[in-house]
DNA sequence: TTCCGTGCAAACGCTTTGCACGCAT
DNA sequence: ATGCGTGCAAAGCGTTTGCACGGAA
């Protein structure tokens, strides 16, 4: 995504466009997996780019109200993980060598008439993550 | 469960038997929620009787290794929760008042032989978080 | 008696916040 | 020119850990 796009994209959620937010952006989607914060903050340091490990939760903070991110807690180290939100994904998480895998596939959505039904919550969205062993590691 | 029962699982799965866990284990099948620990720390005070959160948090561990309880991290405060793994079940929380409730079905068994295929991975285990908006709050 | 479990307090690590400065608008 | 975004440092807060004591086996 061009910096052009990214700033229309901002503008359009009513953000200010800046150096660190494009950046954040660009670097989460060259890694579409799941990233915590201090991870952004190395691949920033890469770039030749300093910047705050503050910023980058308010940047994230920000994405997450705009909801144009994803913050997920996997269970291992209470540390949070970021993913844009390009669809709707979910993830396979291999148990022994930590990979993560993407899975296109939702059974969810069909069901959600079903639990909307039963429970009478209207139901906006959900959270699936999936465990096992990836065929390396069998 | 009897206090009895209790000590049995515990022999079962090696643990020794104190107070300390087998309130831990009362309180947790009494309140068939997701618990934080301090939520358990303040049962076990209205229980009148005292423990230390460390103790919880290392009750909780123990209980996490011999999987007699699930782990759960929900997104909203990074605090953790915990519940006894009875059965398999899923959350639907209210985003507006956070309130909890369970859910029965469980749409993933159905796909997970279709992801094993598509992934070569073999799926052990999964969690599914809901999230909408409970009667009283749409 | 032996060793594990517990309580207490301090440490830890991720995340958040207050404040002053600088940049986008 | 104005107000929002950022950097820095410090605070916050859930969780973990070290150590000495007490209780389970």
């Amino acid at each position: 995504m061009k910096s052009n796009e990214v700033k229309q994209l901002f503008q359009k959620e009513g953000l200010r466009f800046t150096s660190q937010r494009n950046l954040v952006f660009d670097i989460m989607s060259k890694h579409p997996r799941p990233l915590t914060a201090d991870e952004i903050y190395f691949l920033y340091l890469e770039q030749d780019e300093s910047i705050s490990l503050s910023t980058i939760y308010r940047i994230l903070e920000l994405f997450l109200e705009k909801e144009i991110i994803t913050k997920t807690l996997l269970t291992d180290n209470n540390k949070a993980c970021y993913v844009l939100r390009h669809g709707h994904k979910h993830l396979l998480v291999c148990l022994n060598c930590k990979k993560i895998t993407e899975v296109k596939e939702c059974p969810v959505h069909y069901f959600e008439d079903d639990i909307q039904n039963a429970t009478q919550f209207k139901i906006t969205g959900h959270k699936l993550e999936l465990y096992g062993l990836c065929p390396e590691c069998q």
